[in-house]
RNA sequence: UGGGCUAUCGCCAAGCGGUAAGGCACAGGACUUUGACUCCUGCAUUCGCCGGUUCGAAUCCGGCUAGCCCAGCCA
């Protein structure tokens, strides 16, 4: 399908980008994804992926995906299992280059003594709280380290030491020394290795010291190759700090960073600690609950990666904090969707409508296009009988001014079949409608080409005998919007009404057969997705992804 | 009150000294076998504020203000 090409002007990064190439800073470009493997991917994190992989693209590059897993105590196997997944899900092919900063830490090391050996690194056996005292505040300068001055022998001694396992946690470190009167606090001799014995996911035992972040991340993209090592914000104060790794180290194709400003969206949560409270409360049933903004979530309530890959576009790139409107996001899976899948009939609130003059043991088969607006999806059969389910709201007894749906009296068109007029209704001893009756014209057969006369309304409807029982489930924010997303206390502000089971819902007998994930657009009624956790063969349920825009309402009585 | 960064419509976001793109949202109208979609139309005399330079400033200069980030042996 083709879209109309917007002509978008180039972000800051591709004019960065631009100019590397042109000045000759560097040939070709690499980025990469650099997740560490602590926890699940979230739309936040699709735009740092969709940038760094459509950047690859767009000139010719090449995109990694590596894991920064440097810090043994936070990692898990699980965790790059569910990212790769969510990496390829969204469509950022980073084809053979899956790449682990654990597997570098020999070079890591190697790294670590060059810096020694040039006196550019010291071993320090101040303990943590030390550090922090002796680095000063935000408007003091530290003081150096009494270890600073050690010769280069004996820190190389004591690194090796240190790599051999003879201190304790927390003993010793290895410290870059740069200039502990800057006012930039990450260039106070920062830490660049750790002891800690602890069992790494990937290298298991053989590594008792671990880099900090701010030593091996230059070294990863060295050693890969990265020309544009795209980060977010908060890592502005660190550019220095990767710029005199890369200097220090004497790399001869110089990676640089750019910084970006990550993507919020208005109302939504995605920090790992308040969806983990959710989880654990009971409030949703798993990270991947439909009303979070997981990838998995997404992927879950059938937002498709091209949705997403849309929305990252649309957003755009830039370095300013800001939060999109969710609506946004809502635009793109309609967008996606409208054309490209089924458009069927459901019935979410069932109230029986009976043919008076329809024969009474008759049914016929109509055929209907799957997408009016795509004949491409072809047609499918849909059974019409002498008794049908409607939806409640499409009937009222006593309907506003410019209600044209059905009430008595009136005509309306039973859509891809006949027009009805309704003549009769029935109610319970409680006042709720029972029973609408209606008298149809043959005449008015969806295809006939009758032309005879015209209605208003156009409701949608299911026929009693065929149609096929489902749960439906409609969600909105989890967060109540009208006061935002914290209280005053600090925990959320849950909206008490996110999720809205329906149980005894109707569909049409073509879609007893969706498969998990396939999503349809329900007549009037918004996108819905076979929920691919808790549907069964015999027992489907649909989420809502999104509902339809609606520019009716009804007058409050 | 040290350093770094940001500020253009309700929300994103172009703009790079020549007189405010675009999208979402919203509001009207047309069309319609979905009150959907589609299609028109409207939506910043003004770019955080105050000065300055200039024939001309959102764009350059100076001074303010507001917001975000930094004092992990996290990333």
């Amino acid at each position: 399908m083709e879209r109309e090409e917007t002509t978008v002007s180039k972000n800051f990064i591709e004019q960065i980008i631009d100019r590397d190439l042109a000045e000759g800073h560097c040939k070709a470009v690499c980025t990469r994804f650099p997740p560490e493997p602590n926890g699940y991917l979230h739309i936040g994190h699709a735009k740092s992926i969709l940038l760094n992989y459509g950047l690859a693209k767009e000139y010719g590059g090449t995109f990694n995906l590596r894991f920064d897993d440097t810090n043994p105590t936070k990692e898990k196997t699980e965790f790059v299992e569910s990212i790769i997944a969510d990496v390829k899900w969204l469509g950022a092919d980073f084809e053979d280059r899956l790449f682990f900063a654990s597997n570098y830490f020999d070079q890591m090391y190697e790294a670590a003594v060059k810096l020694i050996k040039k006196g550019k690194a010291f071993v320090c056996d101040l303990t943590a709280e030390q550090i922090r005292e002796y680095r000063g505040t935000l408007t003091e300068p530290g003081k150096e380290s009494p270890y600073r001055n050690r010769s280069i022998e004996e820190n190389l001694e004591l690194f090796e030491n240190m790599k051999n396992g003879v201190y304790e946690d927390g003993t010793k470190v290895l410290r870059a020394k740069i200039d502990m009167a800057s006012p930039n606090m990450n260039m106070r001799d920062p830490v660049i290795y750790r002891v800690a014995h602890i069992p790494h996911h990937n290298t298991g035992d053989k590594w008792c010291i671990y880099p900090m972040y701010d030593f091996a991340h230059p070294i990863e993209d060295a050693i890969e190759g990265v020309t544009h090592s795209i980060c977010t914000l908060e890592f502005e104060d660190h550019r220095p700090l990767y710029d005199w790794v890369v200097r220090e180290l004497e790399y001869e194709i110089p990676p640089k960073q750019i910084e970006f400003a990550k993507m919020y969206l208005t109302n939504v949560v995605t920090g790992k600690r308040y969806i983990k409270r959710l989880v654990e409360d009971g409030i949703v049933d798993g990270w991947d609950d439909p009303r979070l903004v997981s990838i998995a979530a997404l992927r879950r309530r059938g937002f498709t990666p091209e949705s997403i890959q849309r929305f990252v576009e649309l957003c755009g790139v830039s370095k300013s904090n800001s939060s999109v409107d969710y609506a946004m996001l809502e635009y793109c899976i309609r967008e996606d969707l409208k054309l490209k899948r089924p458009r069927m009939m459901a019935v979410l609130d069932p109230v029986k409508l009976i043919i008076d003059n329809y024969p009474e043991d008759q049914m016929e088969e109509l055929d209907v296009e799957m997408n009016l607006e795509n004949p491409e999806l072809g047609m499918r059969k849909v059974p019409f009988g002498r008794e049908l389910y409607i939806d409640r709201e499409d009937f009222m007894e006593n309907p506003p001014k410019k209600y044209f749906r059905l009430f008595p009296g009136n005509e309306v068109r039973l859509m891809g079949a006949y027009f009805v007029k309704c003549v009769d209704y029935k109610k319970d001893e409680n006042g709720n409608v029972t029973e609408i009756h209606c008298t149809y014209d043959p005449e008015t057969k969806c295809g006939s080409g009758f032309t005879g006369r015209k209605v208003k309304g156009t409701i949608h409807w299911v026929a009693a005998k065929t149609a096929v029982p489902v749960e439906v489930r409609l969600y909105e924010n989890i967060i109540d919007e009208e006061k935002g997303v914290y209280n005053e206390d600090g925990s959320l502000n849950l909206n008490p009404n996110s999720l809205t089971v329906r149980k005894d819902c109707f569909v049409e007998p073509a879609l007893a057969k969706a498969e998990p994930y396939e999503s349809f657009q329900f007549v009037r009624q918004g996108f819905f997705c076979v929920d691919a956790k808790d549907s069964r063969p015999d027992a489907l349920v649909f989420n809502r992804i999104v509902s339809l825009k609606s520019s009716f309402k009804l007058p409050k009585a």
